[in-house]
DNA sequence: CCAAAATATGCCTTGACACGTATATACCCT
DNA sequence: AGGGTATATACGTGTCAAGGCATATTTTGG
């Protein structure tokens, strides 16, 4: 459990994540919103917190849980590959920074006209893979 | 294995991924590249593939894989509701990442008004310990 | 000091999944 | 046809993490 990736993988905890957005929460908040046991949410943040997606602070018994950027800046850092290869076809990510701009990209795919190259017997087979 | 974050949580994945960022492969290259199993990598670009993260085309006996972006924009749209609440810290974690070795010309945020704090809900809690 | 509230932790079981190895399938070339 | 290449799949195995439950720890108020 060392990625950032790996701890976003359970469901609850990136239910947990999106639920102190809104604004910090004690665990016992937590709990009642998402109707898990109280263990499990204590664990959930106890991994987030070792990930460094959430800190917490002090209040009588409770224990208050707030979100820290580092880890999603770190996933945003890593999407950002991605990002000019998909943003072709997305306009969604306008308030993004991200400049629209048609460049030459990567020189993804050698654009091979398609079933060029040396293929002859072409789509014949079950045809099993390929997007399902 | 339903989700986006648990398709990208393994390691290998992610890197079969970075790789065709560049280009489309063959399981040969990537096999390897990556110096793994090539049954490894045929599970791994399954995974993918019934994920939406690549599709496949039939290169004679070759099967070359490339990127969809779906899923990734899936990602990013989940990333987008903790956006704001990072970049209202720009300021303040400037000095916990320094990693500013950005190359392309993407200039980072547009420097935001850092006037008010973030300051939320009814705190009254008395700033004490911290992290076990 | 004691009880109650809030949270953390320890143990155990279970299930998912990644890997290795072997084998199956599909396609090419001579 | 046959052999070689490229990729997919089946099976057995080990590991690790999530959940449930009980219990420990901390803090407050009386």
């Amino acid at each position: 459990m060392e990625s950032v990736f790996e701890i976003i993988a359970e469901p609850n905890r990136r239910a947990i994540l999106s639920l102190l957005v809104s604004s910090q929460q004690s665990v016992g908040e937590i709990e009642r919103q998402l109707r898990m046991p109280q263990p499990t949410v204590s664990k959930h943040l106890r991994v987030l917190r070792e990930a460094g997606f959430v800190e917490s602070t002090v209040d009588a018994q409770r224990r208050l849980y707030r979100l820290k950027p580092g880890p999603f800046q770190e996933m945003d850092a890593w999407l950002e590959q991605f990002r000019r290869f998909w943003s072709d076809h997305v306009d969604a990510l306008e308030r993004h920074l991200d400049r629209r701009e048609r460049s030459s990209p990567t020189r993804a795919t050698p654009a091979k006209s398609k079933t060029g190259k040396r293929q002859r017997g072409p789509n014949r087979e079950r045809d099993k893979g390929e997007t399902k």
